[in-house]
DNA sequence: TCAACTAAGTTCTACTGTGCAACTAAGTTA
DNA sequence: TAACTTAGTTGCACAGTAGAACTTAGTTGA
């Protein structure tokens, strides 16, 4: 630790930035929003897509995770979303413009909560659809290998948690539930188990009304805890591959 | 985020930091390894105890865990332990100095492996025993916070995961292992049980030899992949409380 | 009007990994 | 060599899930 002269703290500081990945569902695929780097000049990897975020505003940003509201905020007008760190890059060479530190955070959302965000143009911004560990292009930055980070890290909770659930609105029934843990596990899910797992584990209660459509109807039900996921005693353990 | 001038982003930065959770096993007890903060004029929180770690020094670190690793090996001696990210702290009010951001580790040694570090004063640096969700005392900084976060951590992986097995030397008797799981666990736990758990989750393979003492001798084992802790199919759920 | 269709929700059985208790095995100690 | 101690095994119970088949409750179309 450098040694720090009293009240000075003269030493070189990197550069802090936020990053915010942000996962939704759309079309019964998962998504995740980037936007596209300015191409004025010094500006890095212009015109190339990258993760939502920025630079820390110690004016502004109170503190770190109100830096990463503060972004979500403005790129998609959710102000109450599921948020939680997946962590942190930071080394001398990940961005030219110098020794730079990112805190990312993993967001989740249902799709109809997103508002286009006034005066930016269309084409600047846009959901990718998750294919494997990425989004099948090469994105700014090291930013390719925190998504891939953060994709692991859904796919792997949605093993033990209940976290897909924050893809849903206030309100879903149970087969809607049960659909987004497939999109996001990327294979079927058993209705029976997954239903006796869900109930049991009081994830959710009964919300009034029922889901019309072609067929009977369904109970809508909501999270009971939606501040923080719930632990599922066992991992899923399908029997075939 | 700010708009930088073409080559120059000469907005104020805030500090960036680094610091370490180090758990090892003392006397069948949970520990934590803590500094004590100087004392000379216009240091926060002169003389009291905190994690260790530092500023990072962009000279020296190319990265994140390489300043971890730096940190760790000053004060343990050990090179190649057990590090993962715990997570990031970063707000204007949590040092005195200014708008600050951490980036915490976490590691898990074996007591047998830290060597004490070359000329420093004892008293100086300390392992403390984990009792509950701290140490028994106030920390610098938001330090109680973050520790607290880290044993919470641990105890919640050691449900799932082989983490645990960290806080062994290279080669260990299965009992051994029970033991540590027990300690940070804070219960009791099975051994038939355990047992069938590690040897069918092929977390361990056995070693050459034995270890002998006042009974039957046990076998020796390592584990199989030391790189990433396993993940076991099933919490631990035991009946009684 | 009602048979066909669809999706919601239930029931039954099997199976896996674990908890628990009792047991056997292999060494040391008095 | 009997008593003691800890390693390691065995047998049974049990909870939570997987899977398939079933019932229920609505819509749709001839």
């Amino acid at each position: 630790m450098p040694k720090n002269p009293p009240s000075s703290q003269s030493f070189p500081r990197p550069f802090t930035a936020v990053d915010v990945v942000i996962f939704t569902v759309i079309d019964d695929q998962l998504h995740v929003l980037l936007v596209k780097r300015p191409s004025g000049s010094g500006e890095p990897y212009p015109g190339r897509w990258a993760l939502p975020g920025g630079y820390v505003d110690i004016e502004r940003d109170k503190d770190l995770q109100a830096c990463a509201l503060h972004k979500l905020k403005e790129k998609t007008g959710v102000v109450s979303p599921y948020l939680e760190q997946l962590g942190s890059w930071g080394s001398a060479s990940r961005d030219p413009r110098g020794w730079t530190a990112t805190h990312v955070y993993f967001a989740m959302l249902p799709h109809t909560a997103v508002k286009p965000a006034p005066g930016s143009q269309p084409g600047e911004m846009g959901w990718f659809q998750v294919v494997d560990d990425g989004v099948g292009q090469k994105l700014a930055f090291d930013h390719d290998t925190i998504l891939a980070s953060a994709i692991a890290r859904l796919r792997g909770k949605a093993e033990y948690t209940s976290l897909p659930a924050y893809l849903l609105p206030d309100t879903f029934t149970l087969s809607e539930l049960q659909h987004v843990f497939a999109v996001v596990l990327g294979r079927p899910v058993d209705k029976s188990g997954f239903r006796t797992r869900v109930l049991s584990a009081g994830l959710v209660e009964e919300a009034d009304g029922v889901r019309t459509g072609q067929s009977r109807p369904a109970q809508l039900y909501r999270l009971k805890m939606p501040q923080q996921p719930t632990f599922f005693p066992r991992t899923f353990n399908p029997r075939k591959d």
